[in-house]
DNA sequence: TCCTTATATAATAAAAGACTTATATAAGGA
DNA sequence: TCCTTATATAAGTCTTTTATTATATAAGGA
């Protein structure tokens, strides 16, 4: 699903579809009308970010409206998280050891 | 440069590569250790970060020693916390619009 | 019922990605 | 200098992605 997420972030429409939704739930339509590209090519895109779990969607009648997902960006967090943590400790050991030096 | 990004960490040898340059710099060849692909294919992933502004590499004789850039995050924290900020203005109206609705 | 609106799906073409093998380069050591 | 090691580049192939146009579906309104 981190290979899905961050593929599905890597395209600036689908980011900025992201950045209209985090303001709120938008149909199709709506979402499609700031772009200069074809309305299937935007159901594509959607169909991408849905996959990757970025984005939920529900029946309105003939609309589809869609929303964020909001547990979307945990697997993200956890591995940027994971890779600060392990960055802070190779600098703790690197001022351990530089410590160690100076005392010599 | 956020395209680039995004795309990059969407692969998985990619991101093992990032969790190991974490604790620390290391070699194309000790990169390309724990992996079953060739040495090409791991210097043009190691391309492909470096590109997009994730590592650094340095000459050391014949070596050429990879470490993470550490201002590499910036622009996705930037990306994914804009995303939140909106989300919790988007929440916030939406709890204020609760209250007043609950008050009447 | 018929037409329109909202959206999805299919087929296809073009571009980009991720490998491979073969080869080049450049530093170090015998 | 010659051989080896470490790494990069080139060329080719296969797959995936992103768009297009055409068409299907399903709900709503006249």
């Amino acid at each position: 699903m981190l290979d899905q997420s961050f593929l599905a972030l890597s395209d600036p429409t689908r980011r900025a579809i992201m950045a209209r939704l985090a303001l709120g739930e938008a149909t199709v339509g709506e979402l499609a009308e700031p772009f200069a590209i074809s309305q299937p090519a935007i159901s594509q895109h959607l169909k991408v970010l849905e996959t990757a779990g970025l984005i939920l969607r529900r029946i309105d009648g003939t609309r589809r409206p869609c929303r964020l997902n909001l547990t979307a960006f945990d697997d993200l967090d956890a591995f940027l998280t994971m890779l600060r943590d392990r960055m802070s400790q190779t600098y703790d050991r690197l001022d351990a050891l530089l410590a160690t030096q100076i005392k010599e």
